[in-house]
DNA sequence: TGACAAAACTAAAACGATTTAGTAAAATAT
DNA sequence: ATATTTTACTAAATCGTTTTAGTTTTGTCA
């Protein structure tokens, strides 16, 4: 780095070189119609002065940005759930090695009213977008109907066909997760739900009713307590329960973090998990291991989910074709917090 | 949006319009040279037909990408920790109300070897770089004094006077933790410490020494235990001076998270919080107000300290200045885990 | 040796904005 | 009514690439 890098421009390389700027171009595109000479004396060139193209006349002149943008939902705490956390890891590790760009995007409320996802693609900020997160689907449905923009959401699904997705069955962790604690011998359960405006909330709960149907299981005014995905959502939970007297001993939460919060609860009421009360999440996030007692839940593989997905978008963007959806398998890992 | 937008350049505003070029760009800038009904006619006309300029023309014109990148240390866990999430946030919240886009960067150990970090401005791909963390920050001093290009770093401080932050006072955490273990009455103190190699780590470590000298405690084989920033090097902390049998009635955790670790580790050894051992964090996470009991620690305006740093940033950009730093102070939270 | 194909290279247009320097039109002063 | 200033507008250059449609050079073979 002799020269400073930021004055220069291929046509400086290009007469040092003396070649056209098209060589140029070529050399650092790989074209092969560069002899084997002509490149090496390109690139010795490039890597003396300290040459760096500048990708804002690339992307113009391409029409492709090499940016995607990663949509997460609006919660203040999004950083703080382990699932966001390994979801944006997933995304963030595929598009590096894809010489890709992550443009982060919370999807507020003015973000999805004012469409500012599909400004993002008409002002060619991006080629492509992956939506993490639950809340606001709708508002993108209509939009990519008519723009078939590349587009993929990790676990939210939709019944129009036209939105990608790659998820996780739901229903069958809220499926696995009831039917072991009713295997496991609990006769009263409650599950502790998510918010009903997302996917991963309903479709759980569904999983839950399900079970509970096939084992001949009524439902009484306390099998579902509303909640939310935070731990608060599950301390609350248990302390409606039991200020309430009503009868449990066994409880699936929406997921780790409410699984956690119920057990919070639980010891401060002094009532001992698992002899007293199951418990059992959803999502197997890392400090579940390490809980007292440890979590048993329902693993789904969110890395490599998100991997899943990016690798997926950045195949629709490349080759120009739709993306494809997938479904991945939920799997139950018993620890010490059920019978 | 009755015509495809992504068709559309100003061009065709301007043939629209029967205007020039320029009047268009004018209008779009906000350029005061333009009359109120030219303006309005061409925004009419921008609104019609949906035409959104395309930012990498604008960027290629303008020398200017109104965009910063966040750069964040490569833990697997960044996002787990409240305090990145927090930061984050701030730095989010700042650059979107200044309508500037945000590029998410990881500090791995290859972005700074490879000087990724200077490689984006060498492209164009950015105005700034926001750095929140603590490790590597060695790999960028030299760089910047060299090209003086718009930094700021949060809360990692650094002896060059080139390198601007924005921090709060750790050395002042660490004297304000230890000073009030030691006025309420803890004869025998340990400081879990965080990573040597980050600013906070060692600031607050010398904190705690001053506090420790101040009130004539000599120090001893336990008095520092090395740990890291994790609930993990909390928990093992605590079972490593119980397991060799330690006298400590009094432990300031490097961070809160890493306090948390510690009250998960005496619960299992049955060691009553704060009767037997107080517990004092620093960093005031979220989390620590519902932690069993409520953790004492020492606040710092996190989201605060990230939105100033990026105010300072923005505005260096804009002003081609230099980023003036800034100090914050550091407030005692007691709460319940503390005498 | 000359014809032809393949390989290596290039000129110029295109991408879509901003901005400078200047012209035309309107408002004000003389 | 004319000169002058102010306001409103525009032509053309510029930013730094990619890419198309060639042209030139080299290599192959009868």
């Amino acid at each position: 780095m002799n020269i400073n890098p930021r004055k220069l421009s291929i046509e400086d390389i290009a007469k040092k070189a003396r070649v056209s700027v098209t060589t140029v171009s070529f050399v650092l595109n790989n074209n092969p119609s560069i002899s084997e000479k002509t490149r090496k004396k390109v690139l010795k060139i490039i890597k003396d002065v300290g040459y760096y193209p500048n990708i804002n006349a690339r992307s113009l002149s391409s029409q492709k940005t090499n940016t995607i943008a990663v949509v997460v939902p609006e919660l203040t705490h999004i950083f703080e759930d382990p699932y966001f956390s390994r979801a944006v890891s997933g995304v963030y590790d595929t598009v590096e090695k894809a010489s890709y760009r992550l443009l982060l995007k919370k999807a507020s409320l003015e973000f999805a009213v004012n469409k500012e996802y599909l400004k993002l693609f008409f002002r060619k900020e991006i080629d492509g977008i992956i939506y993490v997160g639950s809340t606001l689907r709708d508002f993108y449905l209509g939009d990519f109907n008519k723009y078939p923009f590349p587009f993929v959401q990790i676990n939210s699904f939709s019944y129009n066909e036209n939105i990608p997705y790659v998820m996780v069955d739901n229903h069958k962790i809220g499926y696995l997760a009831t039917e072991y604690l009713i295997k496991s011998g609990c006769k009263n359960i409650t599950h502790i739900a998510g918010s009903m405006d997302t996917t991963s909330g309903i479709e759980r709960l569904d999983g839950f009713l399900e079970a509970m149907k096939r084992y001949n299981i009524s439902l009484n005014n306390h099998s579902i307590i509303d909640g939310g995905f935070t731990q608060a959502d599950g301390y609350n939970g248990v302390k409606r329960i039991f200020n309430n007297n009503y009868k449990v001993d066994g409880i699936f939460a929406t997921n780790d973090l409410v699984a956690i919060g119920c057990l919070g609860a639980l010891r401060e009421l002094n009532i001992k998990v698992p002899d007293n009360v199951s418990v059992i999440g959803a999502d197997n996030i890392e400090q579940s291991a390490i809980t007292n007692p440890p979590l048993s839940t329902v693993d789904m593989p969110t890395y490599e989910m998100a991997k899943r997905a990016t690798e997926l978008l950045l195949e629709a963007i490349e080759n120009k074709t739709k993306v494809k959806s997938k479904v991945f398998e939920p799997e139950l890992v018993i620890r010490k917090s059920t019978r």
